[in-house]
DNA sequence: TCTGGGGTCCTAGGACCC
DNA sequence: TCTGGGGTCCTAGGACCC
């Protein structure tokens, strides 16, 4: 059996754990930028706010019924998921955190447990240690896990917990899930299930696995396994290293000028250096994107991506950087109106694989300089002790550019500065 | 009459997830 | 005025190898 705990309109509880009052009412978490709804509260939800909803077509409606709208906080997020999923780790040996606000959790070994009750164990202690309500679904795959959870967040008699053992327990659920809600089956895929007459996960779980095979291909064919109980997917205690890194913004207003742009770009190529650092990996490729606003008249708009092979993997701050300002130069249109940045690392190499190959010129930088790798270790020892930005290479700025935030709360478990104004 | 069989790597595009 | 950010996997087709 799996477990899938998964919180309840996570940003939104977040938020609500150091501002009490916003219990009760409608709150919406905006993505960056302040542009799109990220989250909802159960009351925004039924205001009809859609989940990507911009949030400017929606003004009147936030004002009229005093929604409580909040910019995104992503350190307080991740502060607190990781909270939470250590307060999960002590209650099942066996877990997987499969985003920022679930996880799966392997129950072998829990057959003699009432999994009803101890199901909600696990939600009142989650409760009691981070102030996030969650919500618990069991079953005897991944993708029933997911159905089961589904059904304890829609139906307030479950009190959270939805446990499906038995064939008619299983089966009485996939009839009540719509197709399009079932993990692993997107807009496409429903639409075109949907003018096959397959309309629910028990429709699904009953068609013909050739058809299924064929046009939903193996990934389709291992959710209709998984459906019917057959499981497909395991728990992954290791997350496997990243194949990519991507950092990218929209502006908060349009930038112009080259050197504007690259001051974002070296932003975003420290930020990918950093955390390929922390991911113990070097990459060999470093590609840009930049453009302008996709809403923007045709004649108006402009996209760029370009991608480059760097001579040696690399992780250095320096070298990635160089890097992705020399592609953006190739890049960069004057005359346009640029809304939008971002640099993708890729083609990870472990960052202690022995015998990378040496240049035949021998010209460019070692891959091993154990100068370089000090500093950089040094660097990311000031930021970790002393605060995030406290120490960067000039290149880096975020003046021109800097995503709008204007109902920013404050980071409560992260930043001491904050921490102090909140006490005061 | 009759033109093999078995592979790898790379890329673009399309789907999906949160 | 105003529309997020960060990922994965699969398939098909083309190029190449012996």
């Amino acid at each position: 059996m799996f477990a899938l705990v998964d919180c309840n309109n996570f940003y939104v509880s977040c938020e609500r754990v150091f501002s009490p009052s916003l219990e009760g009412r409608p709150v919406v978490v905006l993505s960056n930028n302040d542009g799109c709804f990220i989250a909802r509260s159960n009351e925004a939800k039924a205001l009809g706010l859609p989940m990507g909803g911009p949030a400017f077509k929606f003004r009147e409606v936030l004002k009229q019924n005093r929604v409580a709208v909040h910019s995104a906080n992503f350190p307080l997020y991740g502060d607190m998921s990781a909270r939470v999923m250590q307060t999960l780790s002590a209650l099942a040996p066996d877990i997987e955190v499969y985003s920022i606000d679930e996880a799966f959790l392997d129950m072998t070994g829990f057959s003699r447990f009432d999994l009803e009750s101890y199901a909600a164990t696990m939600r009142k202690t989650v409760r009691r240690t981070t102030g996030i309500p969650v919500c618990v679904g069991i079953a005897p795959t991944k993708t029933l896990a997911k159905v089961a959870n589904r059904i304890a967040k829609k139906h307030p008699a479950s009190n959270g917990v939805c446990v499906l053992r038995t064939a008619e327990a299983i089966k009485a659920a996939l009839a009540m899930t719509p197709v399009e809600d079932i993990w692993g089956i997107g807009r496409q895929w429903s639409r075109r299930l949907q003018t096959q007459g397959i309309m629910t996960a028990a429709d699904l779980a009953a068609a013909d696995s050739t058809w299924v095979r064929k046009h939903l291909h193996v990934t389709g064919a291992r959710v209709q396994a998984e459906l019917n109980g057959t499981p497909c997917l395991a728990i992954e205690l290791v997350r496997p290293a990243k194949q990519s890194i991507c950092t990218s913004r929209s502006f908060g207003k349009c930038v112009g000028t080259l050197d504007e742009l690259q001051q974002a770009v070296a932003t975003f190529a420290g930020k990918c250096a950093y955390k390929l650092r922390r991911e113990h990996s070097r990459a060999s490729m470093v590609t840009v994107f930049t453009g302008t606003s996709p809403f923007e008249e045709p004649e108006a708009r402009y996209w760029g991506t370009r991608t480059i092979t760097l001579p040696f993997p690399s992780n250095n701050t320096t070298t990635l950087l160089n890097a992705a300002n020399n592609v953006l130069s190739g890049l960069y249109r004057e005359g346009y109106g640029y809304r939008k940045a971002g640099v993708l690392v890729s083609g990870m190499v472990p960052e202690d694989q022995p015998g990378t190959t040496l240049s035949l010129f021998g010209e460019e930088e070692s891959p091993g300089d154990r100068r370089q790798q000090e500093l950089m270790a040094v660097m990311d020892g000031i930021n970790h002790r002393y605060g995030r930005g406290t120490i960067r290479l000039a290149a880096e700025d975020d003046q021109a550019w800097k995503p709008q935030q204007e109902q920013l709360s404050p980071h409560y478990t992260t930043d001491w500065a904050d921490i102090i104004t909140v006490r005061a």
